[in-house]
DNA sequence: CAGTATCCATATGGATACTG
DNA sequence: CAGTATCCATATGGATACTG
């Protein structure tokens, strides 16, 4: 269920509170549009995010979390601040990657 | 780091004990060979795991936790918490996903 | 503002057969 | 026992243009 390469900073996102479409955008950066809607109509759909289109113009949609997902977003955060807290090694192995991406050699 | 299928469940073995690649095998079942040692491949080169290969005959071959991957296991255990005490809630949605694949209709 | 539509590359995982 | 090799389908995410 959080298997999405922006799922998990979504739910991070939606329990710290902004909501709207346009602020979760913000939020997470350089994700395309595209994306995000696939990732939150999937998250819909596992029932840990619930949508309310409150049919406005101009258009004005919430994304909030259902208690399951606030329960999973919580239970999210010890790999969050992991991630934190590791941010050099994690860093390295990102790094690493990218190098083998240009030129792979060993 | 733990994007991959099973990731998270080696981790968590690696983190209870069992190290040989076969016990690996037995403990997270279902998954094939190849796909095994790719990840496991992954996480030894992301540095959270570390493969001691003994050169005997028969082959033996440890798996072990660099205190980079057991700390990473650590943060992953609410998450595994989470999904034991939701099952329910997973289950169901692993269920409508494979009710989907077999005939899509809404 | 909050999306939809289309096309595309790559990552990811699976099946099967084989091996020192 | 602990892998390697090959072939393949699908999932995943990205770029870009467009819209009520």
């Amino acid at each position: 269920m959080i298997a999405g390469k922006w799922k998990p900073l979504i739910l991070y996102f939606l329990l710290q509170g902004p909501n709207r479409y346009g602020a979760l955008k913000r939020a997470v950066r350089c994700v395309s549009d595209k994306v995000l809607i696939q990732q939150l109509k999937e998250l819909e759909s596992d029932g840990v995010v619930l949508r309310t289109d409150h049919k406005e113009v101009p258009p004005r949609v919430d994304y909030t979390l259902t208690p399951l997902g606030r329960s999973l977003a919580e239970a999210l955060e010890p790999l969050c601040i992991w991630g934190v807290e590791n941010m050099d090694a994690v860093a390295r192995v990102l790094a690493d990657r990218e190098a083998w991406k240009q030129g792979p050699s060993g």
